[in-house]
DNA sequence: CGATGCATTGCACAGCTGTGCAAGGAGACC
DNA sequence: GGTCTCCTTGCACAGCTGTGCAATGCATCG
């Protein structure tokens, strides 16, 4: 035992307001006035607090003071598999966001399952987060009664759900884009790949995938893997090669776009000479030159800034009708397609 | 201007202590003992509290609980580009450990330079979080003053600075491997593909690839691109192609492998037939059949369980000196070198 | 010089909780 | 039945801040 292990106080050496206006010889008002701007107090005054604030190292508790106002400024971001694709680089975007005005993100990594998203949300009411944003694939419908229930601002993006704000991406009129390339490129053979855990979105792009070939008399065949990432691609590039020769396929996700690919190039079939491939997301990797990939570009900024401004639309205006926001998902041309 | 237009409280409808114990008959100590685990209560009385607080959708006020315990549970993590390569991982593994713990991660995504990594790290005192991590690459040695005149713990990641706890892999031991690997394979013409903005993980794996491929009587040459990600790593073998043609070439990182071997292929050079290329870090696209690329392991997973011991020491002995540990990280044998 | 106005300051309260302390009540034992 | 003990409960304070209100002091004007 050396004198390390003697207990200590657990916030070793902060300073509060009442020791910085013992130091400057005035009263904890004037201490707090002088980090308030705009306040009623005197300039010289607050030179004093300051300098004594300098010396000691004080700064405002932002958590008192929150308490106080009311206002946390810590707002919820529940998602899973954060490093996973298109939502790391959500997921970066509205952090950026969020601190450039001044608030706090708490991201909670959590699981998929509905209990797990259930504690995390909890926990945000816990601690007053003034608001929640779920990335989620797909929340269970609780989440909106839950944050009813305590008054707190919920937006969801990729999923909608009755009574909350989201933010949504147009999967359906991208998939629909997607069949007719490839049908105003002459294919007749359609395929989809897609996995089994089908977030809202992704069953959107299916669905408008599948409608639109229809309407041009093509019959989709249809693989999946288990989840929405490079190994599900691989997946269902294997269950696809043993039921039907698609020449071009859509990708509800260029994670899954990339494992299709290498299986396929694998098998010896050749991108896009021997099969055409779209995916969805335009992630970087998707420009890298090993796949070169047509997709649909979902960008992070915008939806980050249209998060942020539903987020303030909604504080601002607690009871005002929930709000959606589409935004579309451009076409980004690359060379995963064959022309001519 | 409609009804929704008038201005509103700012926490909508959080529930205090007060008004439990009012509809449940009791004082608000006992709604506050009811919700402490081992306060002294009887039994009957804590299940009249929360009934009454399930009626309501009481939750404690951790801000406020925190506040009068001065224990936080806020975790600061300084991030620049989140959404990159391993880093992705690495907040992923942080903020879930973090969670599974009961803190709070408030991701701190911020750029490089030195003012915006002190506001962070000035955010998060004003916070009171309870601890910083440090992800950044290359942060100002400030940051170690400001967190000791906080009484901040600091936990560096992949940076070492006097006075503050730090997690760090052995790049000297793996990029000593790498150089060992080629030299056992027969390789004499050897080369280096980095970045110019060389954090100091980066600028060990360097120095000790050069150094040992110098006991072999090898002079390395080496080629630098912007950055330490995909782009970079395609300048680094445009500058490479220009001034040498290695047989072999250490990437300090999988981003910079991955576009050194795209923009090789590009101008006809087969890996691992014509060049072989080892990476660092092992991300998930490493292991991609269009990669194949061998590299150093860096788990997500060890060095957050590291970091969180770090961080469960430093938080019960504030004044113990500073530990080091360092990770291994293991080869990874893939198809990117070739043999024999 | 007296009165009026304004800028500034300090007091006290509010915001929400955990807990030491004393008091109350009930049960047990003689 | 009386007394002692223990369990339970409420009071009050602490933790740290922002701000309305009243008071103070100074300057200005008549």
């Amino acid at each position: 035992m050396t004198e390390h292990d003697k207990p200590t106080t657990p916030f070793p050496s902060f300073v509060n307001a009442q020791e910085v206006a013992d130091r400057a010889g005035v009263s904890r008002s004037a201490v707090s006035r002088a980090f308030t701007p705009g306040a009623s107090i005197a300039h010289e005054t607050r030179v004093k607090v300051m300098e004594a604030a300098e010396q000691l190292g004080y700064e405002v508790n932002d958590l008192a003071r929150g308490l106080l106002a009311r206002r946390s400024q810590l707002v919820g971001l529940i998602v899973t598999e954060p490093e996973q694709g298109f939502r790391a680089h959500l997921v970066s975007a509205l952090t950026r966001s969020l601190i450039q005005r001044g608030r706090l993100p708490v991201v909670l990594n959590t699981g998929r399952r509905a209990e797990e998203i259930a504690a995390a949300q909890k926990l945000l009411v816990g601690y007053r987060a003034e608001a929640t944003i779920v990335l989620s694939g797909s929340p269970p419908s609780s989440v909106v009664e839950l944050a009813r229930r305590n008054g707190q601002p919920l937006i969801l993006i990729g999923r909608s759900e009755a009574g909350a704000d989201h933010i949504r991406s147009r999967n359906r009129d991208a998939a629909t884009q997607a069949a007719e390339l490839f049908h105003k490129a002459g294919f007749t053979r359609l395929g989809l790949a897609s996995s089994t855990s089908g977030t809202p979105s992704v069953v959107e792009r299916e669905e408008a995938f599948v409608a639109a070939a229809l309407g041009y008399g093509i019959t989709v065949s249809i693989a999946r893997g288990d989840n929405t990432d490079y190994a599900g691609g691989r997946m269902a590039a294997t269950a696809m090669l043993a039921q039907a020769a698609p020449q071009a396929v859509f990708c509800i996700n260029d994670l899954i776009a990339f494992g299709f690919i290498d299986r396929m190039r694998e098998c010896g079939i050749a991108v896009p000479l021997d099969i055409s491939v779209i995916g969805f997301d335009d992630i970087p990797e998707a420009s890298w030159a090993a796949y070169d990939l047509t997709t649909f570009r979902q960008d992070p900024e915008v939806l980050a800034a249209q998060a942020m401004a539903l987020l303030e639309h909604r504080l601002a205006h607690p009871h005002a009708p929930p709000e959606t926001i589409e935004i579309t998902a451009p076409l980004v041309l690359r060379g995963s397609v064959r022309t001519a």
